[in-house]
Parts: C-alpha cells; sequence; structure tokens
DNA sequence: CCTAATTCTTGACACAGTAAAGAATTGGCA
DNA sequence: TGCCAATTCTTTACTGTGTCAAGAATTAGG
C-alpha cells in the first residue's frame, strides 16, 4: 500500500507540469487542488474553491489552467448529458454513474477489466482513441 | 426485408403521439420528419428544415417538440461532449461514434450484442436504468 | 538581473437552452 | 356541428456556460 500512498501524496505536479511544457503557477496548482477536493466538480464550483485559497482569481484563469491540464492528461474533463462540463484528477480508467435527477457523478470502475465491448466491430474509417461509458439513473437521495 | 420496410414505412406517427398522450399538430409532424430525414441533427439545423416544410415555427416550439417527444420515446437525445445536443429517430439499442475535430456523429451498432460490460459492477444504491457507450476519434474527412 | 514567452486579468461577447404570458389550435363531448 | 377546457405555439426576455481579445503581470532560462 506504500507505493499507491508515493504515487498519490503530493503527485509533484508541479513536476506534472513542466513535463507538459506548462509553467507553474500558484493558479494552476490550487485549481489541482481543487479538482482534488472537490470531485466531478464543475468550473464554477472549482472557481469558488480557488477563491477560497488564493483570495482572487479570475474566472478566465480556472478556465484556461482546466483546459491546459485536462489537454495534457493531468485532469480529466467529463461532460455528462444536461450538465456543464465536470473535472476529475484521476486519469486512469474507470466509467461514471450520473443521477438524471441532481446531475451527481460518482466513478464506477470497469465492469469487467479489459471492457471487451469497447472495441467497435466496424470502425466506419474513423480512428477511435477512446471509448466512454456513462451509467444513467437515480441517485439514493433522488429516489 | 418487408417486414422491417413496414416497420420503418410511415410509423405513423400521429398513433404514437397519441398513445403518449401528446396532441398531433403539424409543428411535431414536421419535427420528427426533419429528424428523420437529418439523423443526428442539432436542435438548429432541425430548425431550419421545419422551416423550408412549414415555413414558419417558433425556435421554442421546435424545443417544445424535441423534448417532449424525446421524454416519450419517440425521438432520442444525444449530448455529445463539448456539442449542442443531438436528435435522432432510432429507439433501438445502439451507440455513437463522434469525431474530435468536426463533432460530426455516426451509429454504431453494439459491439457484442448485450452488452456484458454494460452492467456495472456496484451501482452505488443508484436506480441504473441505461448505459451509453460513446466512442471518441476522428472522421476520415478530418484525418 | 534581464529578456522572451507564457500566463493572468478584465470586459465584452456568442451560443444553447429556458421562462413566462398571451394567442391559437386541438380534441372531446353535447 | 359547435363549444369549452386543455394543450400547444409565438414572442420576447433572460440565464448559464464558455470563448475572444488586449494589455498587464509573472515565469523560466541564461
Amino acid at each position: 500500500m506504500s507505493k499507491s500512498e508515493i504515487s498519490q501524496d503530493p503527485i509533484d505536479i508541479s513536476k506534472s507540469l513542466k513535463e507538459a511544457g506548462l509553467q507553474v503557477t500558484a493558479q494552476r496548482l490550487a485549481v489541482y487542488r481543487a479538482v482534488e477536493n472537490n470531485p466531478h466538480a464543475m468550473a464554477d464550483e472549482i472557481c469558488q474553491a480557488v477563491k477560497m485559497e488564493l483570495g482572487v482569481i479570475s474566472r478566465q484563469a480556472v478556465y484556461d489552467a482546466l483546459n491546459a491540464m485536462s489537454e495534457h492528461g493531468i485532469l480529466r474533463r467529463i461532460q455528462p448529458a444536461g450538465s456543464a462540463a465536470r473535472y476529475e484528477h484521476r486519469v486512469d480508467n474507470h466509467h461514471h454513474l450520473s443521477c438524471r435527477s441532481c446531475g451527481n457523478v460518482i466513478d464506477i470502475d470497469c465492469a469487467v477489466g479489459e471492457a471487451p465491448c469497447l472495441v467497435a466491430e466496424n470502425d466506419h474509417g474513423y480512428q477511435i482513441d477512446e471509448a466512454e461509458v456513462i451509467y444513467w439513473g437515480i441517485c439514493p437521495d433522488c429516489q
């Protein structure tokens, strides 16, 4: 377990940013931490959380940070139908379960490991690079 | 083949609407036909198509018709990340392949029939009613 | 320390979709 | 057929999410 702890603890985001060719700024570090502490939060919620930490940050800087880190695989963006985009720091392969009523999202580990159904039979000429699975239902609180 | 033809031909939409408890109006019939003729079209495109047929229709009426029919299973709404909602008249079980570049969407039949991986191992108390699969890639035109 | 490149702030803007109120249409029933 | 209640359509205004653009501030590297 110590190994997973090591890979989770500080995860030197500074290093990840540099490796991605991005500058290390207080805003980006704060945005990353806000995503860590608010799983599946929307841009606006992250903006609020960062303001608690830094005092001020522009909405645009939050969007820039989220987009830059998403594009470089440091964060992952999920966009459930009918809801604004949400962000998470888990980058491994897992799926999501979304509540039709309140829009809440939780993580679901891949039900069958290698996901046999995630290789389409016919790619129609597309270069497929990802298969996304979203489960839809009603969460316990909304039932 | 004659059977599938029969089930596709006029599909008496009037009947479907009535069975769903919805009134039959010229606008709704035109919206349905527009969706049939423009697979995966967005609300705005459907609005344009209906205007060609009826002359005039309000944006709101289009949204009302799309929402009403989607909620009653007559149409199906798909909302790919990063794109506006799209609509289709196929209601059977199939998935979608979306182009990251141009946003185009095409149908993909379920790769493995009963989709074994679409039953989550742990439902976390949710009442799951659907598993949605979206493949992401680059379409031939954008490569 | 200095410079170039990147990033942040500020303010305006675009787009999809919703809200509300009144006019028009539909469907059932006498 | 004619009428009434319920539903639906039109019009207008509005919300929320996200982007664009220009200039100020910060970062990285020598």
